[in-house]
DNA sequence: GCCAACGTTGGC
DNA sequence: GCCAACGTTGGC
């Protein structure tokens, strides 16, 4: 089991509208590093939704349902997308200032490498910026 | 809306 | 194969 992050602007794909769809294919990666990552996630992994540009924050979990395959919008077969459905909604959105203040994130590349769309999260950091959405 | 960071492209 | 130019992302 792996755990992972992705970003979406709101005014593109928000959380909410994600919620409202059920379950969506998570595709438009042109980022050999994002591409590598969605390429190794497996169904059943864990993957944290941050808003980018609007709110600055992790809003829900989501689970990967279908394992990497040919990114429907584009003929290029480098690229790939992966169907993901919405687990829980955080209470509270855990904001990118919040994680930048614990010391136990400052490693996560959200943080050190911003423009990466699609990133590996630990169990730790996980766990702990899931606990901080269901509590704070 | 600006700008920094960084990935990609293309000329040499 | 280097590196400058350019484009994109995302925080502020």
């Amino acid at each position: 089991m792996n755990y992972w992050l992705v970003k979406s602007e709101p005014f593109k794909y928000s959380w909410e509208r994600f919620v409202q769809d059920g379950q969506t294919f998570w595709d438009g990666v042109r980022n050999y590093q994002a591409r590598n990552n969605l390429r190794a996630m497996h169904s059943g992994d864990l993957v944290l939704f941050y808003h980018s540009n609007e709110g600055l924050a992790v809003v829900g979990v989501a689970r990967v349902v279908k394992e990497s395959y040919q990114d429907p919008t584009t003929e290029d077969e480098r690229w790939v997308a992966v169907d993901i459905e919405p687990v829980e909604t955080l209470h509270t959105p855990v904001t990118l200032d919040a994680m930048k203040r614990e010391p136990a994130l400052a490693n996560i590349a959200l943080i050190r490498q911003g423009r990466l769309s699609v990133l590996p999260l630990t169990k730790e950091e996980f766990a702990l910026i899931r606990k901080k959405g269901r509590t704070s």
